[in-house]
DNA sequence: GAGATCATATAATCCATGTTATAAAATCAC
DNA sequence: GTGATTTTATAACATGGATTATATGATCTC
């Protein structure tokens, strides 16, 4: 029996950055999508697939992933509900990436045509979903920053800003305390570190009181000095992105 | 006295990936652009700036990076003539990230607005404008496998053939030989590795003759092996999204 | 609730790459 | 062309994070 799910959170995350009317939101809640549940861990997208769908996780959490010629991992981005999979898949035709789950999910499929066809008839729409894919890429170029430039305390405390944050945008988080469905072999995944270099970082945040872990509960305790540590701004998360006027005709 | 520069090479570009008609060329053309001469090394956009305008590149080479907050420099992207050098500032607003001229460039300008109402009323033209960049975006999440997952030798391997392959797509080089017009330091800043450990690596593919150097000028002597060292492939690039008819309805 | 498996913790050692320094070569500015 | 500046080259030494190993604690399976 599966739970009932929603695009609501998606409608939540596309209109807060582009406004929306009442066609376009029905357009959406129009689109032919199937539910599904998938299992921790399953793969959702594979690199090198031919992609008929793209996905829209509705609960739980997922990540990005590439494996390198000699078999290592790094993950390139992590998603919460709300947000698209691979809406760039709508457009690239084959995947250039892995997309699998952390958690068990809910998500909805979608045909890749149904999404041309809504981005083409709701041009609205069709730019919210642009900019989603925009913000995306901000996150992937602060990624390079993170893993190019930054030692390993920096890297670990940016990471962990960055989801606290999104996190909280979302409505999903408050206080800077969350639940990290990540083990330490996947942090270090997303930072180009190794899982006991990682144990050993977390272990100093801990030791400073930056942070406070309990299993996989994460609460920053210092937030300005993590912020400061992790060398993180906001700007690349584009929470703003003007604001939903920001499709309004030039000032 | 400016040289005589035109719109062509984004035309060729664009339409590589998607079918455009007779009335998107038009629009293109129609476009209210401003033409200039940036000399190198200046800035055309600059993090935390409100952009009013989108750079479209059409001669020379410009890249774009990100500072630290210990100063430290990472580059996320090269560019070459006939690439949009920030068009997600088209919809996100303010800028992210700086972009730099590489060499003397010839740009043109073109006010964010009128991309936006471009893309509203040809809608075709608009989904060419997002797959640029999401093609953008697939070069980013290469590069954080690269500086990630890879060690140097790889990633500059990984880097030269990269450029090889993109420049040869655009027609502007052949044979796997080029002018490469980067500094050891810049090379160092798109690696997240040092200078003087981007010269060890150069100088050892020179000794392995994977690659011949003089000066600024680069030939890949052994495409096989550098891209194997290199663990390149080229799927990433997206040179095919299922080429032109990729927007053709569902089969 | 007993094993099996997976994740975390931590220590000892190693090495790929960073750091610092210096000099030569190339390029730039006038 | 000349001096100033930037870039490349290279050596000696230092280190942050990797590697390997082992143990313990959690979590899953039935």
């Amino acid at each position: 029996m599966t739970i009932p799910v929603t695009l609501q959170p998606v409608l939540r995350r596309l209109e807060s950055r582009v406004r929306l009317d009442e066609d376009d939101r029905a357009a959406i809640h129009s689109l032919p999508i199937q539910n599904r549940t998938v299992e921790s861990a399953s793969y959702m997208v594979r690199e090198g697939e031919l992609v008929e769908y793209c996905i829209i996780l509705l609960t739980g959490f997922a990540y990005r992933h590439k494996i390198t010629g000699d078999g290592q991992r790094q993950i390139m981005s992590i998603h919460m509900p709300g947000e698209f999979l691979d809406l760039q898949n709508s457009l690239l035709g084959v995947a250039d990436h892995n997309v699998q789950a952390l958690t068990r999910c809910e998500v909805a499929r979608v045909p890749v045509a149904a999404l041309r066809g809504l981005s083409e008839e709701r041009p609205r729409v069709g730019q919210a979903m642009w900019i989603e894919t925009l913000v995306d890429s901000a996150i992937f170029r602060e990624w390079v920053v993170n893993v190019g430039r930054r030692n390993s305390i920096s890297r670990i405390s940016h990471l962990l800003c960055e989801i606290a944050l999104r996190l909280e945008e979302a409505g999903l988080a408050e206080n800077h305390r969350y639940e990290l469905p990540m083990t330490q072999e996947q942090l270090a995944d997303c930072t180009g570190l190794t899982p006991v270099h990682v144990n050993r970082v977390l272990k100093e945040l801990s030791r400073l009181r930056l942070i406070n872990r309990n299993k996989r509960s994460v609460e920053i305790v210092e937030w300005d000095r993590l912020q400061q540590i992790g060398d993180f701004n906001t700007r690349y998360l584009h929470f703003e992105a003007g604001g939903p006027v920001n499709l309004q005709p030039a000032r």
